[in-house]
DNA sequence: GACGATATTTAGGCACGGCGAATTTCAGAA
DNA sequence: TTCTGAAATTCGCCGTGCCTAAATATCGTC
């Protein structure tokens, strides 16, 4: 069973059903639904036809977990995307908040050669534009050590961006606050009851609300050794 | 009408068309039915689609021009073709008989401003890795002056190719005996009857068949300067 | 004016992915 | 336990898109 045997459609819920299943849990028909905008009722019809593919287990009313293929195919069309966001960034200054649209029209269409050329002209990379992690060829996925949610950081330790969302605006939002990976900051206050959290940014400081916060990771700045 | 309001299938189609009235003439239905691999009733079924669309005159039983949108549409999937060819070449160093495959995916997903970002890095090139020359957003087409087939050029003159085939066969015989773009070579015999052409290649030799003679060009090695 | 080549129309097929409405199932509250 | 509302599924259907074979129509030529 290789990509070019299912629809892209078909590769689209594979992402999405992924991304939901992250936690453990299996995904839910309405959450895939609302994630790529159809009825559950179609949502529904194709969880069939995977199934029938062997490319999910979807027990009825309980929700959907990807089979070992469906977990490869899945992971081979995020690992072109994110491939191809960074070559995009990278290669042709494409600015960020715009990679993520043109990757996914290119990520089910490039040749597995094309994805590895394109590999080895970045150096084999770990992380996207964004932060992502690029998944490897093996179905390993790069970690990023102390990664958590800016809404989870403690206040007064030295932070750096590890990751953001891929919203395109979000990511306009973050540029015009001069925040992007890598960039350190500190929390400074967190106000209850989805009040904003403030941030120092080297000399300034910023409001975030805790939409923006929530889809921000970070990690320490200075990264303590650990003996293994 | 942009490209986003057809069809890739209708997108090939105005390739076809376009390739096939280089001439003047009108296309016929059959020559695009057996370009495209298709029967003539779906050949005829699409040009009604696009007549609708303004995008070709059809003549019934006369052949199809295309109308200056479809030509323009034409020229803009052309154009996205042989940019992405040169650009997986030049930046990513895939093979030239591998670039056209992977172009006819890419050529439909790409967007204006991708196009632009790989035109620029290429320093807005003319040609294509074969030769073939890359229409200009304004619809000019670049010319190689002095170019003709292998077959009609004269004995005995210094030459160099200009543009190939693209078909990967050819390709892949043409590596195999050292003849590239820019590949000077003179023509020492020519046998009659469909037989084979002599050239010389450096300190070689080469016989070549007159099938791949017709899908080679060649311009003089030393234009001559012309007054204006 | 008849023939062969070419083209078109007709009628239909099939894959795909989607939807609303009706129905079923589940899980938690009463 | 029974009820009930939310979630999921099934059912019937639609529309697009592209294709085909067979029947029909047209064209150019002898």
């Amino acid at each position: 069973m290789d990509r070019s045997a299912i629809s892209t459609a078909m590769q689209d819920y594979l992402k999405a059903i992924w991304d939901l299943t992250r936690s453990g849990e299996a995904a839910p028909t309405s959450a895939i639904a609302e994630r790529l905008e159809v009825s559950a009722a179609s949502v529904s019809g194709m969880l069939k036809r995977l199934a029938a593919l062997e490319l999910v287990v979807h027990e009825p009313y309980q929700g959907t977990r990807l089979t070992v293929t469906g977990r490869r195919l899945a992971l081979e069309m995020i690992r072109h995307h994110r491939l191809i966001e960074l070559y995009l960034a990278e290669a042709l200054g494409v600015p960020w908040d715009r990679v993520h649209e043109e990757a996914e029209r290119l990520e089910h269409v490039i040749s597995e050669d094309l994805e590895r050329r394109m590999a080895a002209h970045l150096g084999d990379p770990h992380f996207d534009p964004h932060g992502a992690p690029i998944p490897r060829m093996d179905g390993e996925i790069p970690s990023m050590p102390g990664s958590r949610t800016l809404i989870e950081a403690e206040a007064g330790a030295p932070l750096r961006v590890t990751q953001v969302d891929d919203d395109p605006e979000l990511l306009r939002y973050l540029d015009g606050h001069g925040i992007g990976l890598g960039t350190p900051l500190e929390v400074v206050t967190r106000e209850p009851f989805g009040g904003p959290l403030v941030v120092r940014l080297g000399r300034g400081e910023c409001r975030l609300g805790p939409e923006a916060a929530h889809r921000i990771r970070v990690a320490p700045h200075e990264p303590q050794e650990s003996e293994s």
